[in-house]
DNA sequence: TGGCTTGTTTCATGT
DNA sequence: AAACAAGCCA
C-alpha cells in the first residue's frame, strides 16, 4: 500500500500535503484561487481510501453537482474505489434525508421540489386568494419580490419586518400583508406536497434536530466529511454541518474569503471564521502557492484584491513568471465588443488554442446575448452556463408539468399550467377543472375524472389530456416511456405556440437522455431541479468555447478568459452601487472572474450601451480597474491612466453634433458628467504633486530591497513589485522608500 | 364572464 | 423573453 500512497502524495507541495494527511482533528482549509483547492480535495479522498477507510463512509459536499461529479470522477482516476464516495450538494443531501424520513419530518415522501419559478407563482395565487391586488392606482409588490423577501428573511434568519424595513422601506406600510402572504404561501405548500430550496435546509436541519436517531445514524453514516467552497455556505448549511459532523469523525472544509459571491443568497463570509471556533481544536492550513496563472495576471488580481477588506490573510505567488500581461480594450459600443472578441477567438484558434480553452465570462447571462449573436453568425460553437436556464425554459416546464401531476397528484400549479395549453382554457377555467381533480385518489384516476367533468364532456383536446394521463400513470412504465408520451402529445402544442418551434423541440429531445438515468420519476424530477443542465449543452468532446457568468464559472480555469462589460454598471451592477457591502461583492466577483486566466486575460469596456429608455449611453470603465496601477494593464491607448485622460480629453473638447439623445426628461441619474471629470482632474494633479517616485522606477527598501514601482492606491499607498517579495502595497509616509539606481 | 390579443415594461447573480 | 395590463370579442 505505500507504494501507491507515495504515488498519491507524490506530486503534492508540503501544504496540500499536510491538507491531505492531516487526520484526528477538523481542518479548515484556506485555498487561494488557482492554489490546487480541487487536487486537495481529490487526493484526500482517495489518499483515505487507501488508508482503507469504505469509500461509502465518505461525504464529498460541493457547490453544485458538477463540481461534486468533476472530483469524484478524478478522485476515481486515483483510485477506482473512489466510485463509491457519497458527493451532491447541502441539498440534494437534504433531499435524500428527507425522502427518506419524510414521514418524521412532516412530508409524503412524493414530495416535489419548487425552483423560485414555481414558487413566485404559487405567492401569485396567495396573493390574489387574499385580495391584495391593490386598488386602480396603488400598485402591489409583485410576486418575485414579494417572494424575494420570504426567501431572504429565511436565509439571513431575520423577520420579515426587519428585512423590510432595511431592504425595501416603501413597503413598510403593507408589511402586514406580506406577512399574510408568507403564510398562506407556507400553507399552500404544505397543501400541494411542494418543498422549495430553502425549506430543504430548514426541514433537515430540524429532522436531525429533532430526532436523535437519526442523528447518530448520519453521524456513524459518514466517517469523513469534506466540504468544497465554505465560504458561501449560509447559516443552516453550517449548523446541518454541526449536525451531522461530531467528534471522532473527520472533517475538512475548504474555502477562500476573497472568493465568497453569494452573500445575495444569505451566504456568510463568517462560517469561516467561526469554524476555529465551532469545531475545537481545528488546524488552519493556507495554500497560497498559485499553479495556475502568470505572474502578470495573478499581479492585476492582486491589485483588485487589495482593495478588498480581507480577513485572511494570503499572499499569493506563483513561479509562472514568464507570460503576457492581462490587457484592456475598450471598443466603441457592444458590437463593437462582439467583433473584438470574435476575432481574438479566432485568432487564438489559428494560432492552435483549442476551444474548450477559451471562456468568455460576464456579469449577467443577458451582457452575452450579442456575443453569442456574433458567435453562431461565424459557426463557432460554444456552451453557456448560467443565465436562463433549460428547465426555466416555458417549454420544458410545460412538458415537465405533466410529469410532475403524475409523481404529486397534489401539485395544482402544474395542473394550472398543463391545462392552460389547452384551447378555450384560460386561468379561470382551469380552476374548476383542478377543483374536480382535487377529489381523484391517485394518478389512475386523473383521465376518467377529466373525461366526466363538464369541460371534458364539451373539449375533444381536454378528453386527450385524459388518455395522456391514463397512460402516464401505468405505475410499471419507466420514466423514459412517460416521458416520451408527454413528449409525444406536448409536440402539437409547442408547434403551435411557438414561433420558434424547431429550437424548442431540439431542446425537449434532451429529455429522454436524462430520464434513462433515472429509476423513478420522483428521482429525476427531484435532480432535474437540483441541478439543471446548462442550455444547449449538447454532446461533449466536440470541443466548445465556454461563456458563462460569474457565477456560474467558480472553481473552472481556462488558458485564456475575456471578461466582457467590465464597465461601472454591469460589473459592478448597478443594482449594487448604493450598497457598500453589495459593491465588495461585485470586487470579488470580479477578482473571481479574472482568476479564471492561466495565460491570457482579455478585459473588454465597450464605451457605450444602447437601451431603448435613454439611447446611447457613455459607460465608464469598471471603478475597480479605475483606480488600479496602470503598470499592471496594458491598452490599445497606451496604459490605462492614458484611458482616462482621453476620456477627459474628450468630454472637455465640444463634440460634434449632440447626437441623437431623447428630447424627453431623462429619467433621475446618478453620475452626473461634472463631478466625474473634477475627480479625473484631481487624480491628474495628485500624479504630478503626491507621487514622489515615478510608474516603472526602480525603489529600494530596507527589508524587501528592490523593487519596480508599479502604482499607486490612492494617495498614500504605493505598490511595488520587489524582486523575491512579489507585489507589495506601502504606506508611503512609513515605506521609507528609497530610489534605487 | 372569460379568453384571447396587443402593447408595455422590466430584466443580477443560482441551490 | 416573458410577465403584465388593458381592451376586444365570443
Amino acid at each position: 500500500m505505500s507504494g501507491a500512497g507515495e504515488s498519491i502524495l507524490g506530486g503534492l507541495n508540503p501544504a496540500q500535503r499536510q491538507a491531505v494527511e492531516l487526520l484526528g482533528r477538523p481542518v479548515l482549509v484556506i485555498a487561494g484561487a488557482g492554489s490546487g483547492k480541487t487536487r486537495t480535495l481529490v487526493h484526500r479522498v482517495a489518499h483515505v481510501v487507501e488508508l482503507g477507510v469504505d469509500p461509502r463512509e465518505i461525504l464529498l459536499l460541493t457547490f453544485t453537482r458538477r463540481a461534486a461529479a468533476e472530483m469524484l470522477a478524478r478522485a476515481r482516476q486515483l483510485n477506482p474505489a473512489c466510485a463509491a464516495v457519497g458527493g451532491g450538494t447541502f441539498h440534494s443531501l437534504c433531499n435524500r434525508l428527507l425522502r427518506r424520513y419524510a414521514a418524521r419530518a412532516g412530508l409524503m415522501p412524493n414530495f416535489t421540489i419548487i425552483d423560485p419559478a414555481d414558487a413566485e407563482h404559487l405567492v401569485r395565487g396567495c396573493i390574489d386568494e387574499l385580495g391584495l391586488k391593490g386598488g386602480k392606482d396603488e400598485r402591489f409588490p409583485k410576486p418575485r419580490t414579494v417572494f424575494g423577501l420570504i426567501s431572504a428573511s429565511r436565509n439571513l434568519e431575520l423577520s420579515l419586518a426587519e428585512l423590510i424595513q432595511t431592504r425595501e422601506p416603501h413597503l413598510w406600510p403593507i408589511s402586514k400583508e406580506i406577512e399574510r402572504i408568507a403564510l398562506a404561501y407556507a400553507q399552500a405548500k404544505q397543501r400541494q406536497n411542494q418543498v422549495d430550496y430553502d425549506d430543504l435546509l430548514f426541514m433537515a436541519e430540524a429532522l436531525l434536530r429533532d430526532n436523535p436517531d437519526i442523528q447518530d445514524d448520519q453521524r456513524r453514516r459518514w466517517r469523513h466529511v469534506l466540504v468544497d467552497e465554505y465560504q458561501d455556505t449560509n447559516a443552516v448549511q453550517a449548523r446541518l454541518l454541526e449536525l451531522i459532523c461530531g467528534p471522532g469523525q473527520e472533517l475538512m472544509v475548504v474555502g477562500d474569503d476573497a472568493q465568497s459571491i453569494y452573500r445575495f443568497r444569505g451566504a456568510r463570509i463568517d462560517n469561516i471564521f467561526e469554524f476555529p471556533e465551532r469545531f475545537a481544536g481545528a488546524a488552519v492550513v493556507k495554500l497560497e502557492r498559485n499553479y495556475r496563472s502568470t505572474q502578470p495576471i495573478l499581479d492585476l488580481t492582486n491589485a483588485i484584491i487589495e482593495g478588498a477588506g480581507q480577513r485572511f490573510d494570503k499572499r499569493l505567488f506563483t513561479e509562472l513568471l514568464e507570460g503576457p500581461k492581462p490587457r484592456l480594450e475598450r471598443p466603441r459600443d457592444e458590437r463593437g465588443q462582439s467583433r473584438l472578441v470574435r476575432e481574438r477567438i479566432q485568432k487564438l484558434l489559428a494560432d492552435g488554442a483549442r476551444p474548450e480553452d477559451i471562456a468568455v465570462l460576464f456579469r449577467a447571462g443577458r451582457d452575452s446575448f450579442d456575443l453569442e449573436r456574433e458567435l453562431t453568425a461565424e459557426h463557432l460553437a460554444y456552451v453557456k452556463y448560467g443565465g436562463l436556464k433549460f428547465l426555466e425554459a416555458s417549454h420544458i416546464k410545460d412538458v415537465l408539468a405533466h410529469l410532475r401531476v403524475i409523481a404529486n397528484p397534489l401539485d395544482f400549479v402544474s395542473w394550472q399550467r398543463a391545462l392552460m395549453l389547452l384551447p378555450g382554457v384560460g386561468p379561470t377555467t382551469a380552476q374548476q377543472i383542478v377543483a374536480h381533480l382535487a377529489l381523484a385518489a391517485g394518478p389512475a384516476d386523473f383521465g376518467p375524472r377529466l373525461r366526466a367533468c363538464p369541460q371534458g364532456k364539451r373539449s375533444a383536446p381536454v378528453r386527450q389530456l385524459a388518455e395522456l394521463m391514463d397512460e402516464l400513470s401505468d405505475p410499471a412504465a419507466p420514466p423514459l416511456d412517460k416521458v416520451e408520451a408527454a413528449l409525444e402529445y406536448y409536440e402539437p402544442f409547442c408547434r403551435e405556440q411557438y414561433e420558434d418551434y424547431p429550437r424548442r423541440l431540439r431542446d425537449l429531445e434532451e429529455l429522454p437522455g436524462l430520464a434513462r438515468a433515472f429509476g423513478s420519476l420522483e428521482d429525476m424530477l427531484a435532480e432535474l431541479v437540483l441541478d439543471p443542465p446548462a442550455a444547449h449543452a449538447e454532446e461533449m468532446g466536440g470541443g466548445r468555447i465556454t461563456l458563462s457568468t460569474v457565477h456560474s464559472a467558480k472553481g473552472m480555469e481556462w488558458p485564456h478568459v475575456f471578461v466582457i462589460w467590465a464597465t461601472d454598471g454591469r460589473l459592478p451592477s448597478s443594482a449594487s452601487l448604493d450598497d457598500p457591502d453589495g459593491l465588495e461583492e461585485e470586487r470579488r466577483l470580479l477578482y473571481v472572474a479574472c482568476t479564471r486566466a492561466a495565460k491570457g486575460l482579455l478585459l473588454v469596456a465597450p464605451r457605450e450601451s444602447f437601451n431603448r429608455f435613454d439611447g446611447a449611453r457613455d459607460q465608464e470603465l469598471s471603478r475597480f480597474l479605475d483606480d488600479l496601477p496602470a503598470a499592471v494593464m496594458e491598452s490599445s491607448g497606451g496604459a490605462v491612466f492614458g484611458e482616462a485622460f482621453t476620456r477627459l480629453a474628450a468630454a472637455a473638447a465640444p463634440d460634434e453634433t449632440p447626437v441623437a439623445r431623447p428630447v424627453a426628461a431623462p429619467r433621475a441619474v446618478k453620475e452626473p458628467a461634472g463631478p466625474k471629470v473634477g475627480s479625473v482632474a484631481g487624480k491628474m494633479a495628485l500624479l504630478q504633486y503626491d507621487r514622489p517616485f515615478p510608474v516603472g522606477e526602480m525603489v529600494s527598501h530596507a527589508k524587501f530591497g528592490r523593487g519596480k514601482v508599479i502604482g499607486y492606491r490612492g494617495d498614500d499607498k504605493i505598490m511595488v513589485h520587489f524582486t523575491g517579495y512579489g507585489l507589495k502595497t506601502l504606506v508611503l509616509k512609513f515605506a521609507g522608500l528609497q530610489p534605487a539606481q
